[in-house]
DNA sequence: CTGAAAGCGCTTACAG
DNA sequence: CTGAAAGCGCTTACAG
């Protein structure tokens, strides 16, 4: 099947112009003059005609394709992010081109075609690369951010919570509530979100002599749940939990809920990440706000315009604690 | 920032043939020499080469992405759709172009982007078009492919589930059962999805004489869950409970179980769509499973092989009920 | 099987 | 301000 485009020459000979200035009409800045700005203008209104993207990212090497590959995970929370990349990147007048990925550290070819199609930058969300995949991209000069992620041997940007801090902070207000008996259900455990978050509330409750019951977990509903549900049947009901995320802690929510053990009195719960679900009625999970809309921002930022490859940045921004129905 | 990209011509070089030589060894089926391929494809892999895609799809006219547009929402669903499509596209070898809106009817403005990347089809999730604004897109001669929406007026592809029947197959469950007193929670009332689910519900009953009762939702689970309440806080409390989806389902749910409802003794609730919370152990909802995979195969299947935009296929396909500890 | 050349739809110096 | 021309990195008839 023939596909039939207008191209700019179609404009410029009904218009009676010079392809030339079709073409400057369309680049903002060029110089027109009024006249003839508007009557290319209505010629192309009525031919329907829009610049060729890909003619235009030819020449300029400026594609105005960000990519963005994420991985296959049942937190909503990178859903939220993934809705909040599309909307800001929009407004800046960049496109995404998504992948999805079942794997924890990203493969070569999942991103070709970032590669092929000249992405401006990419962004890794919830997910790692090799590091010579790394040096890969970074030879054709594309920067890479990975969003809530980092690691210290991955040379590139990369945008997270101060989970560290975060975890500390919530581990003093268990402390201070005079709980002594807590509990902490780990994410994956080899992500450096759960990394730091395991850190920060250990190390603190460390220091006040009180050791940490560590469950592991796998930052998913199901896991949590099981674990906490065993946890109770063999006899122990800590006064507090810790959930790696949201996901995590309302699956031990639910686990204290069927064993009949009352939350906050006789057990309090703490999430992390604020999830939409973290504050329906029926779990109104006190939680560790992510603060998605400046994360995001800081990427595409650093993204954009940071100097490239050749200085990474690690950006950590501070969240807040939320009190809701869970914790006293 | 200069961005210095290796091209063909450097291959050429460096192979000591001609850039056409070199771009048949990427063409496949464009004959070659063994020998001379080996030398290329040596060649290339040492400069770290890959055509470039802009280029290809302004010469072909084939630019392997196509668009895909999901409204925003809360229904983890769609999540689980976009990953699907995400990775059967990508083994098709096509690249998906992603724009998440906010919108029930999709702009004109937020998928121009589309058309100036010249995709080759678009697809679009939980929400719907204008009809003028499909015929600016078809135009273009792109083909579009609805996902789990139709509508009448608007000439294009579309793919769902059989609402209506999967409806009556519930509400005969319901009668079956014995069950007489019968409450559907809507979805938003303007969506084909919930229209079709509504009236295969209420066509069904209605023939046994039952009227049901209508709570009017918005395929929220706040929503849900405050009609609920409500309902049973004015004294009405129903046998069973059809929710237009899981995440008004479980809304409801949660409000019976907060009113020491006991489910499905005292009110059976039944849902649709089979998200992966459905089957959570607090929950194990009964509810009508949509063929995912099926329904982003056959869309996929539509978009690209349809005779393009001139005679658009409805396609609906069949789910099935699954059982767990909210019917008995 | 292979090379030279035209052309896809643009942008942008270069003249005028 | 405007046009003619070169060129972005490819593909693909056309010859040989």
């Amino acid at each position: 099947m023939e596909k039939k485009f207008v191209s700019a020459k179609d404009v410029a000979k009904l218009a009676n112009v010079s392809q030339s200035t079709v073409s400057r009409v369309f680049t903002p800045g060029a110089s027109v003059s009024e006249k003839v700005r508007r009557k290319v203008l209505e010629v192309a209104e009525e031919l329907n005609y829009r610049p060729n993207a890909l003619a235009r990212g030819l020449i300029n090497k400026k594609t105005n394709i960000v990519g963005l590959a994420m991985k296959d995970i049942q937190n909503p929370f990178y859903h939220e992010v993934l809705g909040m990349f599309s909307m800001k990147l929009r407004e800046k007048g960049y496109n995404v081109l998504f992948v999805y990925t079942k794997n924890e550290e990203i493969q070569q070819e999942e991103i070709n075609h970032f590669l092929e199609y000249n992405v401006e930058g990419i962004i890794i969300t919830d997910a790692l690369l090799s590091s010579n995949v790394v040096a890969k991209i970074h030879d054709n000069n594309i920067p890479i951010t990975l969003f809530n992620r980092y690691h210290k041997d991955i040379p590139c940007n990369s945008v997270s919570s101060d989970n560290i801090n975060a975890s500390k902070e919530i581990a003093s207000y268990f402390y201070e509530q005079g709980y002594r008996d807590i509990v902490y259900i780990t994410g994956k455990i080899n992500t450096s979100t759960n990394k730091d978050r395991q850190k920060g509330f250990i190390e603190y409750l460390k220091e006040k002599k009180i050791e940490v019951t560590i469950l592991e977990g796998n930052y998913t509903y199901e896991k949590s749940y099981y674990l906490t549900k065993k946890m109770i049947e063999n006899g122990h009901r800590p006064e507090a939990i810790f959930g790696a995320n949201d996901i995590t802690a309302i699956g031990a929510l639910d686990a204290l809920r069927e064993k009949n053990i009352s939350v906050p009195e006789e057990t309090a719960v703490i999430g992390f990440d604020n999830i939409k679900m973290a504050s329906w009625p029926s779990y109104m999970l006190s939680t560790w706000v992510q603060p998605i809309e400046k994360m995001v921002d800081e990427a595409i930022h650093l993204l954009l315009n940071n100097d490239r490859v050749n200085s990474p940045k690690a950006v950590k921004l501070k969240g807040k604690f939320i009190h809701r129905n869970t914790t006293k």
